[in-house]
DNA sequence: TTGTATGCGTTATCAA
DNA sequence: TTGATAACGCATACAA
């Protein structure tokens, strides 16, 4: 038993295959009462589209490629989620690539979908270079960068607002009477880092604080740089800060584990603020406030940014979205 | 400039078509100096097989469909990731399909995998129904269960080795002294909880020691259901336990939460050893002793595993893979 | 409104 | 060793 094609149909339904055809993708050249018929019969014969052979033809699989930076972050799990649903709804499907922050894999990702010949692309890129970016412009698929984004490229992108983020954040620990706030940030090429410093800047000058070198701290990524650069901080900065504001949970992670081992007290000797909200920074023993980013939203709008551009041929436009984000506070701060 | 196909190809190296193809392929039927000549044309113009033609020839599309109960999940996730990093190896392409957990997008997802006509499935199911697996066993698309299966069903699958892991988490507390140990379990469907309780009795009988009905909870799948058993324990069990044994990180999370505010120290007054191993339960303020599953090489064992299948067609062996587990000591037990 | 015929780019079958 | 030709299943331009 073989697969079931249009020709069966057709001769099911006494019909020509393209007359069936038209049945399939209901189109108007085609009496109602004929459709119903073929739709009968397809229905009864099991008939299935051969995605293959539609793809051929159209030049178009309904697939969108995913290159993701680092899928077993908790911080780009919920992204990849929020793509998922909204590809669904939209009728794509999702191939992934991770790139595990490595360069060199990313531009292989690169040219993998393109092999897989894709219709579009959305990357959360490594940021360290932007070759994957650059040729990925050359295939001419059409991409969406996702979380990251580059200053100096003119590219779609839709990310979190940093600038509000560094900004709420500061402010959060001002009002709480802090004035020496740490702020141990992610590397210069970061565009989150960046907008987040300015941010940062932006809340201490409103409230005529200056800015003091010895306390912001670059670059810290993971948890051992939120540890290392907390302990030097403890160790030589006078006066010592009462308060952290880290680049991500992850290096608030560090951060408090620092304090706990120099018997600083969360929140009563030393506030600390991340950012991103991932899972898990709710469960911890001391709870930690920090700034929410809304990843699934984060997700869904990169793909309904890419099957707009897919579908409606908007080439032209340039699209870039920085959705709002959120303080929230819990027992750290 | 229109793609370049294996006409242009040929034209330029002054040959037909099919030997063009014959030295993409590399066939035997060829001289080795045509198929230079046919190569240096093919690099020269650029050519790149069209994905859609081959595979609606070859109906194959070299794609493994992924059905995962939660990305954001940073249990599945790693597996997931593994899954990428050995199907990139062997030239699969991954589309993924996230079901939440929830029985009804499992079996929708086993349809859209259908219609994108994947080469084969690698799944971890929602175990509350067996539905999906049966829908997936009907279509004839070779698949692969992961993490999870069905005792009661006959197919391959790719696991922990849970006994194991019960056993050794039961026998480390047993020597380090407790007899009273709490097994805060999953469901009983879930192939896992009940394997895992096997190990635990028997590390228990192993020592003389009896089960104790009431330190036996079910079920908990969440760091609510931890907290919530653990709190009831504490409140009318006596004596109380001196251990926990919990069936995720997440549950142990709630039960540490609980001991937190009962003021039971971990791990002076009360041990407590998680399961899974996931990445933050090294991050905690007491970390977590814990089993680790090899997830990563869990999904690159189910992609190796479906590829033989898939290629070697060796459709009537079964498959049912248990990877042994590893008990890491750390702080709280 | 319906049917005929062609092409999408490959691979496979046959002759040459 | 090579080349002409026929599928693969679908969609569309064109004819009826």
């Amino acid at each position: 038993m073989s697969r079931v094609v249009l020709k069966d149909v057709a001769r099911e339904a006494g019909v020509s295959i393209n007359t069936v055809s038209r049945a399939m993708n209901d189109r108007p050249e085609i009496s109602s009462e004929t459709k119903e018929r073929v739709l009968q019969a397809a229905m009864k014969l099991g008939y299935k589209p051969n995605k293959f052979a539609r793809a051929l033809r159209s030049n178009k699989a309904e697939i969108i490629g995913v290159i993701v930076a680092d899928i077993s972050n908790p911080f780009f799990a919920p992204i990849v989620q929020g793509m998922g649903r909204k590809a669904r709804c939209l009728g794509y499907g999702l191939i992934l690539q991770d790139t595990g922050e490595d360069c060199d894999t990313e531009v292989e990702a690169v040219r993998t979908l393109e092999y897989e010949q894709v219709d579009g692309v959305v990357m959360t890129p490594v940021q360290t270079h932007k070759r994957a970016v650059l040729e990925l412009q050359d295939t001419g698929v059409p991409f969406v960068l996702v979380a990251r984004h580059f200053a100096d490229l003119e590219t779609d992108f839709v990310a979190a607002d940093d600038a509000q983020g560094g900004y709420l954040a500061a402010s959060h620990l001002i009002e709480r009477g802090h004035t020496r706030i740490a702020f141990i940030n992610g590397p210069d090429y970061n565009s989150s880092a960046r907008e987040r410093m300015a941010g940062y800047a932006q809340a201490l000058d409103e409230h005529a604080i200056s800015v003091a070198p010895e306390l912001i701290r670059q670059p810290a990524l993971t948890m051992e740089d939120g540890y290392a650069h907390t302990m030097d901080i403890l160790a030589r900065v006078r006066p010592s800060p009462t308060a952290f504001f880290a680049f991500s949970d992850y290096v608030a992670l560090g951060i408090m584990q620092a304090l706990r081992e120099k018997k600083v007290n969360v929140p009563i000797d030393a506030a600390v603020v991340g950012y991103d909200d991932i899972t898990f920074s709710s469960c911890l023993d001391v709870a930690l406030t920090t700034v929410r980013i809304p990843k699934q939203e984060m997700g869904e709008v990169a793909i309904q940014m890419l099957v707009e551009k897919l579908e409606r041929k908007n080439v032209g436009l340039r699209e870039q979205i920085k959705l709002p984000v959120e303080l929230v506070v819990r027992a750290s701060s």
